[in-house]
DNA sequence: CTGTTAGCGCCTTCAC
DNA sequence: GTGAAGGCGCTAACAG
């Protein structure tokens, strides 16, 4: 490994002009530059980005918090932000939580080790408190969330209108008894589409059933399972509003098992749209999130709060769209 | 953002012991060690990593190339991964390539930047010899890949041999007329896949029919497309080995939706047994990798190469498995 | 236009 | 058991 002194003295000026040669944000003669082109050509030279880093106080590279890579809904998000970062010269450091708090810690740790220039949160898990702290003393923004009550830079759809919108779709069908698939509920996300269910149905009059909320971890297996558990009622329901589509898919599964019928027997709903879900029979009514400009928007703001410039916004909610496929039908009562 | 020369005057000590107490691998006398301990505290002191780095010339981080992050079967992989860098005090900087060689390149730049000191390369797109050359200067293994007449640290399944048992499998149901829907053929393992094939033919006295032969690029969509087009040959095939899972459930999609059945009138085998593949109608007849144990495997083996503790052995073939569900069942000719 | 100089923050000798 | 000093490789300020 060859350093910028080497190369300087093979080139025969000093390593400030080196460093002036490579930034190209300076003038240097035309001579010079092409002979220390060619002495950091003929050496096979690149610079220690550890050197640089610790000397220009930046990384030029942003931690991307993702809190399950199998997630096909991230994988679009994620192209946002890449594409915008590259087009900046930014890199992405992505760290797969696991869903664990302990994970998230860790990646923030290293923000503040310096590792990278700022942050994006996806699904965070660690607290309100932990989150606005942060905020305070490094670029940090939410993608898919929204903070309430706080003024943190966030991106998101409205997951409470959203749910609702779902739900009112069932019911419009004509479904009394709808259940809720949620996701883990220490997510915001999910408690938001949690309470745009309830306000769905408290609009319409219906009464909640507790018996047919239940909580999973946006698995198709955890769908799977309590989608069982929900067919196994006593009075068992006609509906599922699931929070991702992962879990719909689940419970799509379950329902088949009992000999049971998708949408006749059971209607289903969705979230997220992932590519899977116009495959599965039936094809799933789903919410659609913009996943690509969220991705994006989301490193533009990172980008602009590590760069000093003011965003106009701090707060973006972007419009879904809800999708009808095959999952729904009619329900007979209608 | 304190450093270390501030936590040192607070503790009234030099920053040698400020480091010595951090580090922990030195005899610091208990009281003064508390006292840093203290100033740390109070000063919500955390190290830069920049720094360290530089200094130790080391940045206890491993570069892992993915060539689409929405695959899952990578998703298991990592897990590995990060299970064995955990316990190592090793992070894990994701890469996604999305299948672009030069994407590829920016990470390997990274990596002479010494940004990381090592690479795992998981179905890589740049030429044999660039890896080669890469290989002798830095720690680099092949995951899911083996490179032929090289000695390069890899560990993946015998991709050869899985797709010939595959292909076999099919053979054995009374098929002769197999397509076979590649991966991008500049990947060394959808080569190897395809060869598999032709050795399974060949050696049945199958005669091989280039028309039955299409390279796709692992998506849903391309396994969909490149069915669509079999399906419409005078003579189509009886039986598709896909290279994939995805591209296996695109070509369910495309025999469904041409009134055909799977497994009767065309039997399909898939490959890397992701989650889907259970739920999908059939269930998919498919190769399962051991997906953990080769994450797990490969970072060991950076690890070692980054340490340069000898490795046993540096290629590692692992077993895998054929699972039989319902996209085969028995052709009618048998 | 180019060179000299002085650190960035840390770890690691080498003294004591 | 602790401190002083030097330097990892680079860039930025200041001269010239």
């Amino acid at each position: 490994m060859s350093n910028i002194k080497d190369v300087a003295k093979l080139a025969g000026v000093s390593t400030a002009t080196v460093s002036r040669v490579l930034a190209n944000n300076y003038p240097v003669a035309n001579k010079t530059k092409n002979r220390v082109l060619e002495a950091v050509q003929s050496l096979n030279y690149e610079p220690n980005r550890m050197a640089r880093n610790l000397r220009k106080r930046e990384t030029k590279t942003v931690i991307v918090l993702l809190p399950d890579l199998k997630n096909p809904f991230f994988s679009e998000v994620i192209r946002g932000m890449e594409d915008v970062a590259a087009r900046e010269g930014y890199h992405l450091f992505l760290g797969n939580t696991n869903n664990d708090v302990e994970r998230e810690r860790e990646y923030i740790k290293m923000l503040n080790e310096q590792m990278a220039d700022g942050l994006i949160l996806t699904t965070a898990r660690i607290g309100k408190d932990d989150i606005l702290q942060l905020s305070e003393k490094k670029p940090l923004v939410l993608a898919c969330e929204y903070l309430e009550g706080t003024d943190i830079p966030c991106v998101s759809i409205d997951n409470i209108g959203s749910a609702r919108r779902a739900t009112n779709h069932l019911i419009s069908l004509g479904h009394k008894r709808i259940a809720h698939l949620s996701g883990p509920i220490n997510v915001v996300l999910c408690r938001d589409r949690m309470n745009g269910y309830l306000q769905a149905l408290h609009s319409k009059g219906i009464p909640v059933d507790e018996s047919l909320m239940e909580a999973g971890d946006f698995s198709i297996d955890s769908g799977y399972l309590l989608t069982r558990k929900l067919l196994s009622l006593e009075r068992r329901p006609t509906a599922i509003f699931a929070a991702n589509d992962e879990m719909a898919i689940g419970a799509i599964k379950a329902v088949k098992e009992a000999k049971l019928s998708v949408p006749e027997d059971v209607a289903i709903v969705g979230f997220d749209n992932i590519p899977i879900s116009t495959i599965i029979e039936p094809a799933l009514t789903t919410i659609s999130q913009p996943k690509y400009i969220i991705g994006k928007t989301a490193m533009e703001m990172v980008l602009n709060l590590i760069k000093k410039v003011p965003i106009p916004r701090h707060q973006m909610v972007l419009p879904e769209e809800l999708i009808i496929r095959e999952s729904c039908g009619v329900h007979a009562a209608l």
